[in-house]
DNA sequence: GTACGTCGCAACGCAACCGTTTCGTCGTGA
DNA sequence: TCACGACGAAACGGTTGCGTTGCGACGTAC
C-alpha cells in the first residue's frame, strides 16, 4: 500500500517545482528532492514528468470552478473576475497557469488536459452566465458566449500575467462595468 | 572579422530554437547545429544563451513598431488589432513571445528587455492614439491609456494565445468597435 | 607568399538527469 | 511473530549539454 502522505509530498512539490522552473526545466531528480523523498517513490506512482503534470492538472480541475449566479449579469461578472485575479495573483497559481499554457503549446496532451480541465469549464461558465443574463432579458438572444469570455477575462490576463502590472482599487470593479457594457450594447456599426 | 553571414545563420537560428523548444530547453550546441556552424563561433560572439536572446529581443525592439495615425479613433484602434494580430498568427513569433513572456517572470534581464522592447512601446502607441483621440475631442481628458491598452490587446491575445482559438471574419471589427466604445463611455457607475 | 584570424570539427573533463537496480530499514497485516 | 511491501539512499551505465581547447583548412590583407 503506496503511504498517502508520500503521494501528496510529492504532488505538492510537483506544483512548487512548477512555479520554480517551469515544466521544461522541471526533472524528477528535482522534485524528488523538493519533497525529501526517493526517486523510487516518484517512479513507482507516475512513469514520467509528463504523467505528473497532468495528474496534477486534473486533480485541480477535479475540485471545480465556482459559477457564479449573483442574479444580476454584473455581479456574475464581477465575481468571475474576483475568482480569475485571485487565481492569477497565487504566488504560485500566477507562474503555474501562465507557463503551462504555453508548453500546450508544444505538447498535445497538456493542451488537451489544460482545455479539458480549465478552458472549456470557464466557456462552460460563460455560457451559463450568458443564458441566464439572456433569460432576464439582460442581453440579447444569439450573444455569443466566447466573445464575452475574452472580453472579460482577456484585459484582466493582459494586465496581471502579459504586463504584470498592478491591480488598482476599484479596477475589477471597472472591467466589470465596461465588460457589461461592451456585451450589452448592441453589437451594430 | 566575424563574417556576416554566420552571425545572421546564428540570429535565425536562435529564433527559429526558440520557437521549436523554447528558451527554457534551448541551448547553444542545438543552435549550432541549426545554423550549421561550429560552437567556437557562436561563443566568439556571445557569452551566454542568455545573451543571445537578449541580442534578439533588442534587434527586434530597434526595427520598432509603427504608430498608427489614421485620423480617428477607431482606425488607430484597429490598426493596432492588425498588426497585433499578425504578430500574434507568426508561426514563429506566436511562439516565441509568450514563451519570452513566461521566462520573463523568472529572469529579470529577460523581463526588462522585454519590457523596453516590446511592452513600454505598446503603452507609449496607446498613450500617443489617446492624447491625440483627446486633442480631437474623442475621449475625455484624463483617459487611462494603460487601461486602454488592457481592453484593446487583451480580448485579442487571451483568444489567440490563451486560447489558441481562431479569429472569425470581422471579428478584430467587432473588437476595434467594442473597445472604442468602452473608451467612449463615461466610465460612470 | 606569408601571416593572421575565422571557420567547422572533434575532443576534452565536468555536471545534471535519465530510468533502473540493489540494499537495509521500517511499519503494518495476517 | 513473521512476511511482505513501501520506504530512502546510493549506485549503475547512458545521454545531453556545458564551456574550453587543439586541429587543419580556408580566405584575405599586407
Amino acid at each position: 500500500m503506496l503511504r498517502e502522505d508520500v503521494t501528496d509530498a510529492i504532488r505538492s512539490a510537483v506544483f512548487e517545482e512548477l512555479a520554480a522552473v517551469g515544466f521544461a526545466r522541471m526533472s524528477i531528480e528535482g522534485i524528488a528532492r523538493r519533497a525529501g523523498v526517493g526517486k523510487t517513490a516518484v517512479y513507482r506512482r507516475w512513469k514520467s514528468k509528463l504523467a505528473l503534470v497532468l495528474d496534477l492538472v486534473s486533480a485541480v480541475a477535479a475540485q471545480g470552478l465556482p459559477v457564479p449566479s449573483t442574479g444580476s449579469l454584473y455581479g456574475d461578472v464581477r465575481a468571475l473576475l474576483e475568482v480569475a485575479s485571485h487565481a492569477l495573483r497565487h504566488p504560485l497559481a500566477s507562474r503555474v497557469i501562465p507557463d503551462l499554457l504555453v508548453e500546450a503549446a508544444r505538447h498535445p496532451e497538456i493542451s488537451e488536459a489544460i482545455k479539458s480541465a480549465l478552458l472549456d469549464k470557464e466557456k462552460g461558465i460563460a455560457a451559463a452566465v450568458v443564458r441566464e443574463a439572456v433569460a432576464r432579458g439582460e442581453l440579447p438572444e444569439g450573444t455569443d458566449p466566447d466573445r464575452a469570455l475574452d472580453l472579460i477575462a482577456g484585459p484582466l490576463y493582459w494586465r496581471l500575467v502579459v504586463v504584470r502590472g498592478d491591480l488598482p482599487a476599484g479596477y475589477l470593479d471597472d472591467l466589470a462595468t465596461t465588460a457589461v457594457a461592451a456585451l450589452t450594447r448592441d453589437r451594430t456599426t
